[in-house]
DNA sequence: CGTATCCTTGATTCGCTTCAACATTAGTGG
DNA sequence: CCACTAATGTTGAAGCGAATCAAGGATACG
């Protein structure tokens, strides 16, 4: 399952410089002169076929991934065969920073569609931080986002209940489209109403009762994972109630 | 109720070289040579009452705090008036990690008793950790960790039950007295019912009634907040079911 | 000593889960 | 390409666990 790209006749091929998600991505607010020591460090990417696992919970820690293409979820596996899901990941995401702390991961990531990744070494991405003041900070930057974004989700499942939950999921998803050029309205899912009940703490029926409940009321319109917003306004008013957004 | 610590004649206090906590801190990793430098970086402490703040949502991040003495708790006011609980910290945990991704802190942190934290401020941080290499890895794991805790904390209000939930924070709060060299199965409890409910994602009531529970059966005994544990095996078995450690 | 805060316990209510049946879609092989 | 099967999604009815409502008790504090 393992492919590195087709090289250029100069031995590697540009791949931060000409990647068109920089923004979303580690790359942002570095010079176009040490863009290039960049390209150096992401030379590796990776192909991720649907259900495949990019990493498992126990893998030694050796690099973080950028979303290249595709998406991924993360999750826990517990004991009695139930899966716990921690996140979902787009494009521009960084994967696998879990596994600093201890030096093995501690989830797995698992495509949810056919994927590919920047295969990112650790030890290089280190290295190159000493050295580019814009990178390592970035990088810290990343890092506190996804512990930003954990304590909002905390929040969610610790005091809110049902339909404010899938409020704010859709939302979330809106939202993140929208940072990646796609509409705000209108997206596919491309995880089951199972890993999302997982994600929010819910069981899928649950889920699907929230759904339809949505539509019945003109909020969105949904087809199996195609989902249309047609009242946002209403849905941030049911969550707005809740948290102060941070 | 800020306090600069009393300095010595050579102008500045040595703060870590000098302090017992360091191997749950920063420091950690770090040789003798770089502790000097680590000393200029450490160089205010401050003061902080019972009930006050160490910082609030939306106040500029300047600095992250390690925690000297005392103890705090990280919370997000929600408009109506209740508080979401998003961590209890002790002596060497850091504080105000959140801040980084936004430039604005992200959270309130409040102690819970009259604390005292080290100011290190994230300008220099991020200097030294260009200088020193076990600096750097260490920062990086103080916030790997952090996200680690909050995937964990996650697990627990998405797919487990008020018993479960009571019983992890037990055993989370004995090993990290454990780690601090108190003892794992006796200790004070600093926060009220309906904070840890809070953190929880409990009502007080259902916390009381879980406290009560576990007394009735032998596995703890309570005394307000006074807590003993009896059988840390029954309450391991607990939560066992639910969760492989990661 | 009196008051506010925190905690405990009981009775009732409500929201989500569980259980169950069925519908729809996707995937597979003849 | 269609038939078949597995996976996924929807909806209803019943059960259960935590929230809510309510009252009283313990403890800390001025």
């Amino acid at each position: 399952m393992m492919a590195t790209v087709a090289v250029t006749p100069t031995g590697l091929k540009k791949v931060c410089s000409q990647c068109n998600l920089f923004e979303l991505c580690l790359p942002l607010g570095i010079g176009d002169s040490d863009m290039l020591r960049l390209d150096e460090l992401v030379a590796v990417q990776r192909r991720i076929k649907r259900q495949q696992p990019l990493y498992r919970s126990g893998d030694p820690f050796e690099a973080v991934y950028a979303v290249r293409t595709g998406s991924f979820k993360s999750d826990i596996l517990l004991e009695d065969g139930r899966e716990q899901v921690t996140g979902f990941h787009m494009t521009g995401d960084i994967l696998g920073l879990d596994g600093i702390s201890t030096g093995l991961h501690s989830c797995n990531a698992i495509a949810l569609e056919d994927s590919e990744v920047c295969v990112i070494s650790y030890t290089k991405l280190e290295e190159l931080a000493r050295v580019i003041e814009g990178l390592q900070h970035q990088f810290h930057k990343v890092m506190s986002s996804e512990i930003v974004s954990d304590r909002g989700m905390m929040m969610l499942l610790g005091s809110m209940h049902a339909n404010e939950r899938l409020a704010a999921f859709l939302l979330d998803l809106s939202q993140r489209f929208t940072a990646r050029g796609f509409s705000p309205t209108e997206f596919h899912l491309r995880m089951t109403r199972e890993e999302i009940g997982s994600y929010l703490g819910l069981k899928l029926e649950t889920v699907s009762r929230a759904f339809s409940h949505f539509q019945k009321e003109g909020l969105i319109s949904v087809q199996q994972k195609h989902i249309r917003i047609l009242d946002s306004g209403r849905l941030k008013k049911m969550i707005q109630h809740q948290a102060s957004v941070c």
